[in-house]
RNA sequence: CGGGAUGUAGCGCAGCCUGGUAGCGCGCUUCGUUCGGGACGAAGAGGCCGCUGGUUCGAAUCCAGUCAUCCCGACCA
């Protein structure tokens, strides 16, 4: 239907690129690696947030502010985190520039060179557990609860819009307790409201579990995460949440007074998401005529074009959609008008299904004779018509539907792609067939794990959370193994 | 940092081999006919052919250098 698109089944990869910016969500930036987030796209992720930072409010957290550099010395505080992020380090070494002395441009003053580099954070865990020390000293100030909405900057080798940028958005919480319990519960608490976002608003479903050794976040202790399924049959990590222990606290020196006068190193978590998750809605969900977006979500839920021969005509006919509008509006359904008389109707409607609202409503002369209006949905693409009377509970109605249908849709699509392997063989064809999750046994050594990857790039996603146990064999060196775990390649 | 490719109109590309007035499609502007699934016709606007140097009477085209971007690896929310 689209011209020069690709499909999905012809490019995925390309396909997914240009909905990006065929739909107006985003785009590549002068600036290396980095993206520029347009209006829609923004729009969009301004929605998500709003629905997040209610939920982490419900759980009783807070949001507040930490700087963008952390001083080197921070880093090398906590051993294996260093290790992790050292590679993707943007670093800051002077304050200044000055006019060069050929007369073109500006060059760096070597006379404004920082004592002490400051790194552009890529997670603020080290610049919040040295503020953390002086905020906490007894049991009193515990828990400690606390979000930050931030950008972050990873420098990393290769990107891709929303899925793995070198500048991104996202949410970071910091939490401090007074005991293990208190921290694993916590830890534990934000995964589940991971997942029902995921779930109930995204409308996409996703395992739950924890990481194995060699995927788990640098200086944690555990890491909790979700895990989708996208129609290439590749996983996506939506979302993480990590039990630290007393790394950090040992680390950065943040010790309590408990009710028993005992002096003790906090408990920490942390947890976040980021716009990878515009990411994960587009692959799951999209299809060949362009996005496909939840209605509890969509910026934009309803679109009403007319369709006119004249002035006069159209006239009418905003009128009518006026009052629709008017009617919709105050049940609370995010809806637009688009009476433009410089693009046709059929180009409007390839736009919005591009953009993927969820519901248009088309009104033309036959509409107005019959007091009806034509309704498509854009999950199905079906169209019917409506009379008008009552049409306010007919479109909340339809968009419940769609989106119980879009996540319907996605589980099933998910249980078709999730697949048992018992031996090495059948493994691969598994991954060189159509991918998916494959639940095989594995014998529990990082080793093991990391022989998989090389062979087959497919990596453990999660070991899930109360897993079946069973007695197995690892599928890759035959030894015993008591349950599956979650294999997939992954973006 | 290794391997491969590409820089020409806002976007997508041809032209380069074999040097000789800068091209096509989409988009944009104006007018007319259209308008229930990306309409059609006519007329227009828009270029330091990535940058620097060389060869030549003459370079988008040949040569050298340089910068940038993309793809494949290592890295990764």
């Amino acid at each position: 239907m689209a011209k020069d698109f690709p499909t999905r089944a012809e490019n995925y990869s390309q396909w997914y690129n240009d909905l990006v910016i065929k739909a107006d969500l985003a785009e590549n930036s002068a600036v290396r690696g980095c993206m520029v987030i347009k209006p829609y796209g923004y729009a969009l992720w301004e929605k998500m947030q709003a629905e997040l930072d209610i939920m982490f409010k419900e759980t009783g957290h807070s949001n507040a502010y930490f700087p963008l550099f952390i001083p080197k010395s921070f880093f090398s505080r906590e051993a294996s985190h260093v290790e992790g992020f050292a590679k993707e380090c943007a670093v800051v070494t002077h304050y200044r520039l000055k006019s060069s002395p050929d007369g073109k441009g500006v060059v760096v003053d070597e006379d404004a060179k920082l004592d002490e580099e400051l790194i552009i954070r890529p997670t603020s865990e080290t610049i919040i557990w040295d503020t953390y020390r002086t905020w906490i000293q007894s049991y009193r100030d515990l828990p400690l609860l606390i979000n930050q909405w931030a950008n972050v900057v990873r420098w990393e080798m290769r990107t891709r819009l929303f899925l793995r940028t070198t500048e991104f958005l996202w949410q970071e919480g910091h939490t401090a307790h007074a005991t293990q319990a208190e921290a694993l519960e916590e830890t534990e608490k934000m995964l589940e409201v991971y997942a029902d976002f995921a779930e109930n608003w995204m409308a996409i479903p996703v395992l739950k579990g924890v990481k194995s050794p060699n995927e788990r976040f640098a200086g944690a202790v555990e890491t909790y995460c979700i895990e989708a399924l996208m129609q290439d049959g590749k996983a996506l990590q939506a979302g993480t949440s990590h039990f630290l222990g007393q790394n950090f606290a040992k680390a950065f020196e943040v010790k309590f007074l408990s009710k028993e006068n005992q002096l003790d190193y906090v408990w920490a978590t942390s947890w976040g998401v980021s716009t990878r998750l515009i990411g994960a809605l587009i692959m799951a969900h999209s299809d060949d005529n362009g996005l496909v977006l939840p209605p509890k979500l969509a910026p934009l839920q309803v679109v009403i074009i007319p369709i006119f021969k004249n002035a006069e005509q159209l006239a009418l006919i905003t009128e009518k959609a006026n009052h629709l509008c008017a009617e919709l509006k105050k049940a609370g359904i995010r809806v637009k008008y688009d009476g433009r008389d410089t693009y046709k109707p059929g180009w409007k409607f390839n736009e919005y299904e591009f953009k993927g609202v969820p519901l248009r409503l088309v009104i033309g002369p036959r509409d107005l004779e019959n007091g009806t209006v034509e309704i498509a949905r854009r999950d199905t693409l079906e169209k019917a018509s409506y009379l008008l009377t009552d049409i306010t509970h007919k479109v909340e109605h339809l968009l419940d539907s769609i989106q119980l249908n879009m996540y319907q849709k996605a589980l099933i699509f998910r249980e078709e792609n999730t697949f048992r392997a018992d031996t090495w063989k059948e493994f691969n064809t598994l991954l060189d067939g159509k991918g998916g999750f494959i639940l095989a046994h594995w014998d529990g050594t990082p080793e093991t794990e990391q022989k998989i990857k090389e062979e087959t790039k497919a990596t453990i996603r999660l070991i899930p959370l109360n897993n079946q146990q069973e007695k197995g064999k690892c599928i890759y060196t035959g030894n015993p193994s008591t349950q599956r775990v979650v294999f997939a390649r992954s973006y």
